[in-house]
RNA sequence: GCCUGGGUGGCGGAACGGGUAGACGCAAGGGACUUAAAAUCCCUCGGGGUUCGCCCCGUGCCGGUUCGAGUCCGGCCCCAGGCACCA
C-alpha cells in the first residue's frame, strides 16, 4: 500500500483489474431489474473533448450507481462513423476515409478507457461496419417495399460547400448544420423517409414522455407543426381546375376578397399565359428566383405582389376574386396558394392597402363594432361571425367546425390537417456512408438488391478528388451490375445514406451486436429496450431525437421491436465552457483531457466536472476549480492513511447510536444524513454537484472528530462506518481512488460490487433540535429543545425565551405560528 | 413576434411541501508552521451601521397574497436557446 496519492498509478492499476474481471459487462438476466443508461455516442473526429468528457461521466456515475443498486445494468459504447469529415480530412491529407476513421477509433477508444468508463466493450460497434449497415439497408428495403422509402424529385436543400443535399432539420436559419454554408434550393430526384406519415404519432407521443425537457418536447412539436382547418376549392371564373387552399380560418371565409399564389405555384405563370399581365408575372417570378432567400434578407422584404389578369369565385359569396403571386406565400406549406382575408390576416391587411384591394370584416370582437374603412390592423383574434350568410352570429370556434362540414357537404371543400413537418431526405451525393440498396434496370426500373447479396459494401478502392459529383459514379466496378430481376444491364445507386440514419437505430443494436442472423434479435432487445436513461447535447433536438423515434415507430411496424418510443428518460446536458465561451480550436480556449489526466488524474477530472454545476446547465471551466476538486481528493486520502493502521482490524459499528456519547453520536448522524441527502440527489435529480458538496461537508466533520475523539478506542468502529459509507457514496464518481481505499480496508472484491448504502432510520433521530424563533418574520433568536414536543410546548418554550421577552416587552403576541416543529413565528 | 429556460455574494453554485438566504467550492485578506517558498492547517469573507449585545438593508424591477415570499399570483425589464411571412 502506498501512502502517497499519484492518481495515474492507482487509476491504471484498476482499470487493468476492471478489465480482467470483466465487471461491466452484461448479460440478459430476467431475475433482475434491467436499466439501459446510454450517452450518445461520439463522431471519431480525432480526440475526445472535453463536451463528450462531461456526457460519459455522468453516464457512467449512473451506470455504476445503478449497479450498487442492484440493478443488470448495459452501459455501451460505439462510433457513429459514416460523415463527411473522413472525406475532407482524406483529401486534405492522401489518407482513405476509412483508415482515418479507424485510427481516430483507436486513439479514442484509448483515451475512453483511460478516463475509466464502465463501458460494456464487447458491444463496441462502428457504423461504418459492413456487419452494421448490412442491416440497416435490409430495412432500407423493407421500408422500399412499404413504401416508406421513396424517391421523388423536389426542390431541395443544397450545400455547395459540401457538394450534397440536405434534409430539413439539418439547415439552420438558411445556413449548413455543419459548415455554416448559405443552402439553395435545387430540383433533384432524391430519396426520402416518409416520416410525415408518422407525424400524428410523433405528435402525440411526446405527452406521454414525461421525462424530458420541457423545451425538447416543446421545439419536437414546433417543428412538426400541427395544424388543423380546411382545404377549400375556389373555383376559377373562366372554368378549369379549382384552386385548393389550406386555411386554419375557414371561419374568415365570408372576408375572403382576393387569392395570393406562391411564386413557384404551378397556376402562378400558368394562369397569366394570354393575359396583359403575363409579362408583369414572369418578370416577378424570375425577379423572386434570383432574390438572395437566406435567413435575415428574408425578414427584410416587403411584401409584394403581382396580378395574374386572372380572377376566381368565393365558393360561399360567389364574389370574383383577382388571383395574385405574392412573394410572402410559401410553396412548401399548405398547398402554395392562400386565401386572402385582409380584414382578419395582417399581411393580407398590409398587401390589400398597397395594391387597393376591398377589405370585409367577418368577425366582431366582444363589445367593440370593427368597420373595414377605419381598420388600422387587422383584427387576427377570434369573435363572432358576422355577414356570413347562415353562420352569422356563430362563434369562431364552433363556426370553424360547421363551415367545414359544411363546404365538405357541398363537395367545395373539406376538413384538414396540415403538418410543417417534411418527409426525411435521406440521400448524399457523397461517398462515407452507407450505399442505398438499389438497382436500377432499364426494363424493370427500380430493384432492391438482393437480400442474401447484402451487405452492398461500400468498395474501397475509390479515389477521392474532390470533383466531378459523387465518387461511387466513378467507380464502374461498382456501379455496374446485373439486375436482379431480369438478369439485364444494371446500375447501382451511387448516393449513399445521411449518416443520422446509422443513428436512428444504433441505441437498438448494441442490445445484441453480435447477432447474425438478422436485424436484431427480438430476445436480447426485449429484455433491454427502452433505453432507460439517454444523454446527450441539446443540439439533437429535433435532428437525432427526432428521427431515433420516427425509426423506432417504423421497427416496431416491421416487427423488429415492441417498444414506441426509445428513450424513456432524456438528459440534457449543457455545454462546457471556458472564458464564457464554448470551447474551440479556433477560439483558442480548448482544455485538453489528456492534460487533464496526467496532470490530476481522471478521478479529478470527473470530480471538477460534476461539481462545478448541475448536469442540465453549462459549465464554466476552471483550472482553479480543478485543483480544488484536487484538493478533496488528498484530503480524502490522507484522512483515510491517517486512520487506516487502526481501522484495518476495526469491525464497522453495528449499533444504532444510543450507546455514543454526544460528539461522537453527533458525528455518526452526520454520517446518516450524508446517506440520505446523497442517495437523494443522485436518484431523483442527478444533481452530483451537491451530493459532492455533502460528502466535503462530512469530510470536515471528519476531520474534526478525528481530532475530537483520537484516543477513543470506541469511536473505531463509528470511524470505519462513516470511511466505509464515504467510499460507497463517492465511487460511482471517483471510482479509482475509492476502489484503491476499499481495498486498503481489507476488501477484496470490488467497491462495485458492494450494496449502496442505506440511511439508519434511529441514527437519523436526534435527541435535541434547534427552533428558530421569528417576531414578525424576522429570524430574532434560536433555542434547543428536546425532540418531540409537541407544537403548544415549542410555542410555550418559545415564549419563554430571553429574547423573545425582551422584544415582547409584556404585550401579549397576537399571533403564534408554529411551522413544522422547526420555526416559531411571534406576530406582536 | 411566439415558445422554452434563466436573472441569488468578487466567481461557480446551494436553499428539492412558502419557514434560518448564501451550503459546498473557488478567489481574496489575515494568521500558524518554514531560513524561505510550495504544500498543509486555522480564522475572516453580501452591503451599511454598531455601545460588539446586536440593528437596518439585501435574491432583476413594481405591486399583491401570507404570520412569513428567492420560492406563489399579476404587471414589467434583461440574458440565453429554439422557431419564425406556417395561411
Amino acid at each position: 500500500m502506498i501512502s502517497r496519492y499519484e492518481p495515474r498509478r492507482l487509476e491504471e492499476k484498476w482499470q487493468k483489474i476492471w478489465a480482467q474481471r470483466r465487471l461491466f459487462e452484461a448479460g440478459e438476466d430476467p431475475s433482475r431489474p434491467k436499466y439501459y443508461v446510454l450517452e450518445m455516442f461520439p463522431y471519431p473526429s480525432g480526440r475526445i473533448h472535453m463536451g463528450h468528457v462531461r456526457n460519459y461521466t455522468i453516464g457512467d456515475v449512473v451506470a455504476r450507481y445503478k449497479r450498487m443498486r442492484g440493478f443488470n445494468v448495459l452501459h455501451p459504447m460505439g462510433w457513429d462513423a459514416f460523415g463527411l469529415p473522413a472525406e475532407n480530412a482524406a483529401m486534405a491529407r492522401g489518407l482513405h476515409p476509412a483508415s482515418w476513421t479507424y485510427d481516430n477509433i483507436a486513439y479514442m477508444r484509448g483515451q475512453l478507457k483511460e478516463l475509466g468508463y464502465s463501458y460494456d466493450w464487447p458491444r463496441e460497434l462502428a457504423t461504418c461496419d459492413p456487419d452494421y449497415y448490412r442491416w440497416e439497408q435490409l430495412v432500407f428495403i423493407e421500408m422500399f417495399k412499404r413504401g416508406l422509402a421513396y424517391k421523388k424529385k423536389a426542390p431541395v436543400n443544397w450545400c455547395p460547400k459540401c457538394e450534397t443535399v440536405l434534409a430539413n432539420e439539418q439547415v439552420e436559419g438558411g445556413l449548413c448544420w455543419r459548415c455554416d454554408s448559405p443552402v439553395h434550393l435545387q430540383e433533384l430526384e432524391q430519396w426520402f423517409f416518409k416520416i410525415t406519415a408518422y407525424a400524428d404519432e410523433l405528435l402525440a407521443d411526446l405527452d406521454h414522455l414525461e421525462h424530458w425537457p420541457e423545451r425538447v418536447l416543446t421545439m419536437q412539436r414546433n417543428w412538426i407543426g400541427k395544424s388543423t382547418g380546411a382545404e377549400i376549392l375556389f373555383p376559377l371564373k373562366d372554368g378549369g381546375e379549382p384552386i385548393k387552399v389550406f386555411t386554419t380560418r375557414q371561419d374568415t371565409l365570408w372576408g375572403a376578397t382576393f387569392m395570393s399564389l406562391a411564386p413557384e405555384h404551378p397556376l402562378a405563370l400558368a394562369l397569366a399565359k394570354g393575359t396583359p399581365q403575363e409579362a408583369a408575372v414572369q418578370d416577378f417570378v424570375d425577379h423572386w428566383r434570383a432574390q438572395d432567400r437566406s435567413r435575415g434578407v428574408l425578414e427584410e422584404i416587403t411584401k409584394e405582389g403581382v396580378f395574374t389578369g386572372r380572377f376566381c369565385l368565393n365558393p360561399v359569396t360567389g364574389w370574383e376574386m383577382p388571383i395574385y403571386v405574392a412573394n410572402f406565400v410559401l410553396m412548401e406549406y399548405g398547398t402554395g396558394a392562400v386565401m386572402a382575408v385582409p380584414a382578419h390576416d395582417q399581411r393580407d391587411f398590409e398587401f390589400a392597402q398597397k395594391y387597393g384591394l376591398p377589405v370585409k370584416v367577418v368577425i366582431q370582437p366582444p363589445g367593440e363594432e370593427l368597420r373595414a374603412e377605419s381598420l388600422k390592423a387587422a383584427y387576427e383574434d377570434e369573435g363572432v361571425l358576422v355577414d356570413s350568410g347562415e353562420f352569422t352570429g356563430q362563434a369562431s370556434a364552433p363556426a370553424k367546425e360547421a363551415i367545414a362540414a359544411f363546404l365538405e357537404q357541398a363537395g367545395k371543400g373539406r376538413k384538414a390537417v396540415h403538418f410543417r413537418l417534411r418527409d426525411w431526405l435521406i440521400s448524399r451525393q457523397r461517398y462515407w456512408g452507407a450505399p442505398i440498396p438499389i438497382i436500377y434496370c432499364e426494363k424493370c426500373g427500380m430493384v432492391t438488391a438482393p437480400e442474401q447479396d447484402l451487405p452492398v459494401t461500400l468498395p474501397l478502392d475509390v479515389s477521392l478528388t474532390g470533383e466531378g459529383g459523387s465518387p461511387l459514379a466513378q467507380l464502374p466496378s461498382f456501379t455496374n451490375v446485373t439486375c436482379p430481376a431480369c438478369g439485364g444491364l444494371g446500375r447501382r445507386e451511387v448516393d449513399t445514406m445521411d449518416t443520422f440514419v446509422e443513428s436512428s437505430w444504433y441505441f437498438l443494436r448494441y442490445a445484441c451486436a453480435d447477432y447474425r442472423e438478422g436485424v436484431l434479435d427480438r430476445k436480447r432487445v426485449d429484455y433491454w429496450l427502452p433505453v432507460d436513461q439517454y444523454i446527450g447535447g441539446i443540439e439533437h433536438a429535433v435532428l437525432h431525437l427526432l428521427y431515433a423515434r420516427f425509426f423506432t415507430k417504423v421497427f416496431r411496424d416491421l416487427d423488429l421491436v415492441k417498444i414506441d418510443e426509445p428513450f424513456q428518460r432524456l438528459l440534457t446536458q449543457g455545454m462546457v465552457l471556458k472564458d464564457g465561451a464554448k470551447m474551440a480550436k479556433s477560439k483558442g480556449n480548448v482544455v485538453d483531457p489528456n492534460d487533464m489526466i496526467q496532470a490530476y488524474g481522471t478521478d479529478t477530472t470527473r470530480l471538477f466536472l460534476l461539481f462545478a454545476a448541475p448536469p442540465e446547465r453549462d459549465l464554466e471551466w476552471s483550472d482553479q476549480g480543478v485543483m480544488g476538486g484536487h484538493r478533496f481528493l488528498h484530503r480524502l486520502w490522507t484522512l483515510a492513511h491517517n486512520l487506516l493502521p487502526r481501522l484495518k482490524d476495526a469491525g464497522a459499528y453495528q449499533g444504532t447510536g444510543a450507546d455514543l456519547s454526544g460528539g461522537l453520536g453527533e458525528f455518526r448522524r452526520k454520517v446518516h444524513q450524508t446517506i440520505q441527502k446523497v442517495s437523494g440527489d443522485i436518484e431523483d435529480r442527478f444533481h452530483f454537484n451537491t451530493a459532492i458538496a455533502a460528502v466535503m461537508e462530512l469530510i470536515n466533520a471528519f476531520y474534526q472528530a478525528a481530532e475530537d475523539h483520537a484516543q477513543e478506542e470506541k469511536a473505531l468502529p463509528v470511524f470505519r462506518e462513516a470511511l466505509e459509507a464515504i467510499l460507497l457514496l463517492l465511487y460511482p464518481m471517483v471510482p479509482h481512488i475509492t476502489e484503491e481505499l476499499w481495498e486498503a480496508l481489507g476488501y477484496n472484491t470490488s467497491l462495485q460490487l458492494a450494496p449502496w448504502p442505506q440511511a439508519q432510520a434511529e441514527a437519523l433521530a436526534e435527541a435535541a433540535r434547534t427552533v428558530v424563533i421569528q417576531i414578525n418574520g424576522k429570524v430574532r433568536s434560536r433555542i434547543t429543545v428536546a425532540a418531540g414536543l409537541s407544537d403548544p410546548e415549542l410555542e410555550n418554550a418559545a415564549l419563554n425565551d430571553p429574547v423573545v421577552q425582551k422584544w415582547l416587552q409584556g404585550q401579549t403576541p397576537k399571533k403564534v405560528v408554529v411551522a413544522r416543529g422547526k420555526l416559531v413565528n411571534i406576530v406582536i
